[in-house]
DNA sequence: GCGACAG
DNA sequence: ATCTTGTCGC
């Protein structure tokens, strides 16, 4: 396990240092691949659920080319509150130990959270995916400063979120109709890539399939349910 | 100064 | 994250 900041200030400077680096660029392979997902949710019916102390569980999926998963399930106290743009301090830890578990390198890592669309344009999927060398694809319901236009309403419709002149995130429809969600590439990932793998990923659903695997069975996990198949 | 702000 | 009211409004 390498070491997470544990404090706000030491977090912030990590951030700073990450932005400035600069990574070879993935693309997504023509051969079939593994995938993976992972999730942490906190307490249902509890008011303020995920703040310092609470547990949380967390669940990574991986998902094999011939449809069959692989899950490992960890839960721990989280050690801080909620504060947007330092989402690493609470669940960073957690979700890399859920990762670390699977036993598995995945070609590429679903994340639930945002990467150049940061304070410090170092959000935790970017932080994630570096700490474990692994590319990361970080999804989101919003967009945490990046600002621009919804897309249109058909699957595929995508805008370009931006901070500034700079884009560091899209707003992409998964599927007609439904709301769109916000893609941020992550660890390796251009905007491109994000957006093809999302794509391809989301066939029958609006979130990509591995990290919608990986949400259902940390709120099972959560439940008490025993189920290894998800 | 205050609220908003990924989860 | 999670729960919840209602379709308003800076």
């Amino acid at each position: 396990m390498s070491f997470w900041p544990t404090t706000t200030d030491e977090l912030i400077l990590e951030q700073k240092r990450l932005a400035t680096l600069s990574f070879s660029r993935w693309e997504k392979p023509p051969e079939p691949f593994i995938s993976a997902g992972v999730f942490v949710c906190y307490g249902r019916n509890v008011a303020g659920a995920g703040k310092k102390g609470d547990l949380g569980w967390a669940t990574a999926v991986a998902l094999f080319p011939d449809g069959s998963v692989k899950v490992f399930r960890v839960s721990g106290r989280a050690t801080f509150d909620y504060i947007p743009g330092l989402l690493a301090l609470r669940d960073g830890p957690l979700l890399e130990k859920a990762v670390l578990g699977l036993g598995i390198r995945p070609e590429i890592l679903f994340v639930n959270a945002t990467s150049r669309d940061h304070p410090y344009r170092a959000g935790l999927a970017l932080h994630l995916g570096y700490k474990l060398d692994v590319p990361t694809v970080g999804i989101t319901r919003n967009p945490l400063i990046a600002e621009g236009s919804l897309p249109g309403i058909k699957r595929g419709d995508k805008f370009e979120l931006r901070v500034g002149n700079e884009t560091v995130a899209f707003w992409l429809r998964t599927q007609d109709n439904k709301a769109p969600l916000v893609v941020h590439p992550g660890y390796r990932l251009d905007g491109d890539s994000a957006i093809e793998v999302v794509l391809f990923y989301t066939e029958k659903y609006r979130t990509p399939e591995p990290l919608r695997l990986a949400r259902k069975s940390a709120r099972l996990y959560r439940a008490g349910v025993e189920d290894q198949a998800v």
